[in-house]
DNA sequence: CCTAAAACTTACTATTTAGTAAGTTATTCC
DNA sequence: GGAATAACTTACTAAATAGTAAGTTTTAGG
């Protein structure tokens, strides 16, 4: 080896995302893992002890990307309905990984979790949530979307059908999902 | 042994059922089942040979649970309102059991499912949406209901909105997943 | 250049898993 | 009452799993 690779923990982080929206938490191993990167299993228990920890560090990952681009929506000037079309094309893309969200991933295997996770997923939840629900209010003001919920519940409401589709789209192709997407687009411009 | 005991396969079933509603399909084991039945897992596999099988003849069984539910529905007088009351109650008594639709769980453990299973899967998942779909059909053409997009259209967001609501309530609690279902009784009643 | 820490590999363990083959008991039917 | 069959148990196996301990190589810093 030539340079000092750093970035192991990342690529681990990254992988590990990959696998549990694919397979789900109970479906992939930390020789999935270590085979991917040319190595052996033990070099994945060195960046986490556990799996425990792996799954923390990757709702953690989640996290910290939810932060940022809480950060960056807020800082932006684009109207409210371009900043959930950008929300709600990461789902689209799931779909094109033949993937569920992460969300929908961690509910399904939710009973098996350790405890110590858990309490992360909820603050993950919290975070997406709390973003939907203030684009949506903003876009609510600006004119821009009518609905006759509250704004939180429209953002469950939007949540629940974004990442229930995903989880159709896997078994019945992507055409129910493109209809539920553009029902969702359409009654909020309403 | 007084007497033969010829329910064990439903037994298996039942227990199966439960259990991957609870866990997901690769969080349950044959000893899982056989030691809540008093059995060796030997018995399992001989009712069912592999876990492939276990899984069809659980999807089977709730495809024709909903064949039976949807000749009870054509039978009825019941007004719409109530017919899909009783459907959405079964999500409700989910929620309460901290188990998630089979639908769902299964979706989930997709990638990782033997094909002989994922057709099945779909003939469970257009069985339950056709039935919402003429629910929703029936009760629009008799004033109940009111909606805007097509029967089809609006089965998939109801379908999907019950599915993902009662995978968050077992992360947030059972708050969201009501705030859910009054919405969507509300927004189809006016 | 030397030392210490970082980033691994080697080699292994204990446990769980689905699955099987052969034997046992119970029941039904002729 | 005897034979066939159904419904198991006993006793395994092979593979996969998370995890560990000890040793090796690589790299950074003084």
């Amino acid at each position: 080896m030539t340079a000092r690779n750093t970035d192991t923990k990342q690529e681990i982080i990254r992988i590990g995302k990959e696998l549990i929206r694919l397979y789900g938490y109970n479906a992939f191993s930390y020789a999935d893992i270590s085979s991917r990167l040319n190595m052996k299993n033990a070099a994945v228990h060195y960046h986490f002890r556990g799996k425990e920890d792996l799954l923390a560090g990757i709702l953690q990952n989640y996290i910290d990307e939810y932060i940022l681009m809480g950060k960056q929506l807020r800082a932006s000037a684009l109207p409210a309905g371009q900043k959930l079309g950008k929300f709600i094309e990461r789902y689209s893309q799931l779909v094109d990984s033949n993937s569920i969200c992460i969300i929908g991933s961690v509910a399904s295997d939710y009973n098996t979790l350790p405890e110590s996770v858990k309490e992360k997923t909820a603050e993950l939840i919290e975070l997406v949530m709390s973003l939907v629900e203030k684009t949506l209010q903003e876009g609510k003001q600006k004119g821009e979307f009518s609905f006759a919920e509250s704004a939180r519940t429209q953002a469950l409401l939007l949540m629940t059908n974004l990442a229930a589709g995903v989880q159709l789209a896997r078994i019945s192709g992507k055409k129910d999902y493109d209809t539920i997407k553009k029902a969702l687009i359409r009654q909020l411009k309403k």
